[in-house]
DNA sequence: TCAACTTGGTACCGATCGGTTCCGTTTGCC
DNA sequence: GGCAAACGGAACCGATCGGTACCAAGTTGA
């Protein structure tokens, strides 16, 4: 696989709009951080709008399945995702979620853009009530995304994993206040 | 007040910004909204980026003694910034915080318009270990203005007052398993 | 070897970006 | 009434935005 131009442009996307926002980087910087014509980026996506879309999705899809590794290896415990979520804060090019990033630059509920990273955290949630055996009328699984999401975005501001062991310690007396 | 062109654009900016973005509004949406002259813009802000800043720290003292307010008519106790929270989410034009929207659209941390922002957020913290008179060495505030950031985000994405509710119920169970 | 296809490079498009300059009018104050 | 300051409108600037068209070079399989 020598040219490949769609995977690269994704791959940039990744980097680039996670690292400075989607409306900070332009098409140009795109296709010079990729190293892929201009031509062909117009022949793999229909506008700039829909490399962003992929990118969501390619995220919700990542993040799911790293949510659900991280909590079945801990035998369902929910504590686990703070401790895996230490790790992502760690990272140096860390930069908070792509998908709150996203509704905050998208305004616009109508957008379709905006819509998938809303349903990246809905599914986010599905996806936390599955694991735990959640009852459908009981609100821990929004409870601790608030806490990741809350986790996430202050760590945006520290720059260090501290953000999250302070929701594990949260989430503990929160899990602890429940009737066994 | 016919005239005032600062003070209309200060407004102006307060409007546009938080509902649409940094980015995404231009100088041209800000004269049109305010009805001042291109001209006046520029005699009284230095530049986007400098009304940008002066709005940020608008923001920064009205929502400080929103915080000091209505945590000292409960008397001290930290569940009632949750039962404020709930009003603010519930304001038609919600549209997060204007401090973390700010931090998302600015990546660059050295950039002094995202300082402004952090700064806020820090300055929430001591606002809250100053009203709660929690120990140097206790993470209470900086756990409940996670609660906080966590329930704004939530709140972003689902466009009613419940994540302030859960929040609070969190926070509840929080402060239930310190020691008294 | 040769055709079918994909690629990167570049010139170009209209629109909009933040910012500067000039001009004529309106405003508040004495 | 007069004067200086503050004002709104518009023309204009270079730069950049997302997107299109065309072209030459390179890759692919038969």
């Amino acid at each position: 696989m020598p040219t490949h131009a769609r995977e690269r442009l994704v791959k940039a996307a990744e980097d680039l709009f996670f690292a400075e926002g989607i409306r900070a980087v332009g098409v140009e910087r795109l296709l010079r951080a990729s190293g892929v014509g201009r031509a062909s980026f117009y022949r793999h996506f229909a506008s700039k709008d829909d490399l962003v879309a992929t990118m969501l999705r390619g995220y919700d899809t990542q993040l799911r399945a790293w949510l659900r590794e991280v909590i079945t290896r801990a035998d369902g415990d929910p504590l686990a995702m703070f401790d895996g979520l230490a790790t992502r804060l760690s990272a140096t090019n860390f930069r908070g979620c792509a998908s709150i990033n996203t509704m905050v630059e998208l305004a616009d509920p109508d957008d379709p853009t905006r819509r998938i990273a809303v349903e990246h955290k809905e599914a986010m949630i599905r996806e936390l009530r599955d694991l735990l055996g959640t009852a459908p009328d009981d609100d821990l699984p929004e409870q601790l995304l608030l806490l990741f999401d809350g986790a996430l975005v202050s760590a945006l501001r520290e720059h260090s994993p501290a953000p999250a062991r302070r929701a594990k310690a949260v989430a503990a007396a929160l899990l602890a206040s429940r009737p066994a």
